[in-house]
RNA sequence: GGAGAGGUGGCAGAGUGGUCGAAUGUACCUGACUCGAAAUCAGGCGUACUGCAAGGUACCGUGGGUUCGAAUCCCACCCUCUCCGCCA
């Protein structure tokens, strides 16, 4: 969420920077119901004061025992004035709310403005690209051939986009989240967390998935209670802890790796990414959130996008980082990094890692506060990137480690892990 | 799932229709005393909106209702605790 002061006193400047993400924003419509919820709600407030006053008057009368009918009579006239203007205050209100609450984050100065992906910049490439001398495989068909990766049989068990692992690769899958974890825990001074996998709606509010992207989340119904959900990154039960919280300067920055699943609906994808792991509709992620001072978030996001590196590094997997342009943002994003990492079978590099800065954004709306130096409660930053996700990056070992005999190397960090084992083959 | 109790300021805890945004204790901040500290004493100490200011308004789990007036009464929901049952 916006500051609505911001929005009040230059909504020009608002919606110019909104257009470089490519939403078109009207504020005739805002402009016209604050101007009408500033002079609805000083003549309400003004009322109230009038039945306050009046109230306490017969409250006094009484307790001396004097006749109070005059006025009574008189408060009883405000009575029905003041019930409407309660009434359309409390309308405008929720309707000013369900406009700002749809507006997206605005991207930071330093976002390069474009239209959509082709308009992304890439910062820096690392790692050298794999040249093989026989006809590479897909993770699909390297899965399939060390008898670990049977997307039919996850069919049959739910639907599509699902997948079942089994075996060595399996136990690599795993091995991946654990290294992950305890890189992060261990040298990036990250605290573990084990959190809920199913959250309600506020938390969703909180973190800019609700109201705007229900579809894109799968919802667990409750007979008459509210619906809880299931999370689509450990970003939403992570973030939410400091919601309607004051932290104590001292204890920023707060930083938390999580290992989760995630599930998402994945509803518009289409076609798109349908072979393979690429795109399910449950995938495990290590997730790395930072709540800090908003002096410190933009250090924070590059750190925090190094952390994501570092996994990479030590996996051997040649990446390249680019910044998001403005109109390929996510909604709460102010700033987004992606790490994207080679897949030799797409003969391209893939999303494997968003890491991005949300300012006070989601902040606002979650009222995640810290206590400032001058004592006073002030809106934190909130951060989160991948560290890494664990399905893509099996993907990625999969493919960059493949060899002609159809076997996988194990990167040297990882064979801890798989209790010494340095090659996956069928027989294994 | 059944029965009961309860949700008030950082914490503890009073308040069952009127001058209550809320006693008291404690924690915290400032000052006095002290070489310094402890103890003691005095003062301060929630959040948000609005106003140049004085001030005004809202908030006692959430949402409705009754009333001139609700922390207090009524209804629904959420949550916590205790006991019983069930259970990874």
């Amino acid at each position: 969420m916006l500051d609505i002061q911001l929005l009040r006193t230059q909504p020009e400047d608002v919606a110019r920077r909104l257009a470089t993400r490519g939403d078109e924003i009207d504020f005739t419509p805002f402009n016209a119901l604050e101007a009408e919820r500033k002079s609805l709600q000083q003549r309400t407030q003004d009322l109230q004061a009038q039945r306050n006053s009046l109230s306490k008057q017969i409250g006094v009368l009484k307790g001396k025992g004097e006749d109070a009918s005059a006025v009574m009579a008189e408060v009883g006239q405000l009575g029905d004035e003041l019930k409407a203007s309660e009434a359309r205050l409390a309308v405008l209100l929720e309707e000013i709310t369900a406009f700002t609450s749809a507006l997206p984050n605005l991207p930071g100065d330093d976002v390069p403005v474009g239209a959509d992906e082709n308009d992304n910049v890439e910062i820096k490439r690392w790692g050298e690209v794999p040249v093989f001398d026989f006809d590479i495989k897909d993770h699909v068909d390297i899965g399939a051939g060390l008898n670990g990766m049977d997307f039919e049989t996850a069919t049959k068990l739910t639907g599509s986009r699902f997948v079942v692992l089994q075996g060595p690769v399996a136990r690599l899958h795993r091995a991946l989240a654990q290294f992950m974890l305890d890189t992060h825990t261990a040298e990036h001074g990250y605290t573990e967390l084990y959190a809920p996998y199913l959250v309600n709606s506020a938390s969703l509010y909180g973190t800019g998935q609700l109201p705007k992207f229900a579809e894109d989340l799968f919802q667990v119904p409750r007979g008459e209670a509210e619906p809880y959900y299931l999370i689509p990154t450990a970003e939403v039960p992570v973030t939410n802890i400091v919601r309607d919280t004051i932290t104590p300067a001292e204890q920023l920055p707060l930083k938390w790796a999580c290992h989760t699943p995630c599930f998402r609906s994945e509803a518009g994808s289409g076609g798109r990414d349908v072979r393979g792991l690429i795109r399910q509709h449950q995938f495990e992620k290590v997730e790395l959130v930072q709540i800090t001072a908003p002096e410190q978030s933009a250090q924070a996001h590059e750190d925090l996008t190094r952390h994501a590196e570092t996994i990479l590094e030590k996996l051997g997997l040649p990446y390249r980082r680019i910044v998001l342009c403005t109109g390929d943002m996510g909604f709460s994003s102010q700033k987004t990094y992606d790490l994207e990492v080679w897949l030799p079978a797409q003969n391209t590099y893939r999303e494997i890692s968003s890491c991005s800065n949300f300012g006070s954004f989601q902040a606002r709306r979650m009222q995640a506060r810290f206590r400032n130096a001058q004592g006073k409660p002030e809106l934190a930053h909130t951060l989160n990137g991948s560290g890494l996700a664990v399905g893509r990056t099996l993907v990625a070992i999969l493919e960059n480690y493949q060899q002609a005999d159809g076997s996988v190397r194990v990167p040297d960090v990882l064979q801890p892990y798989m209790g010494g084992i340095k090659v996956l083959s069928a027989q294994a």
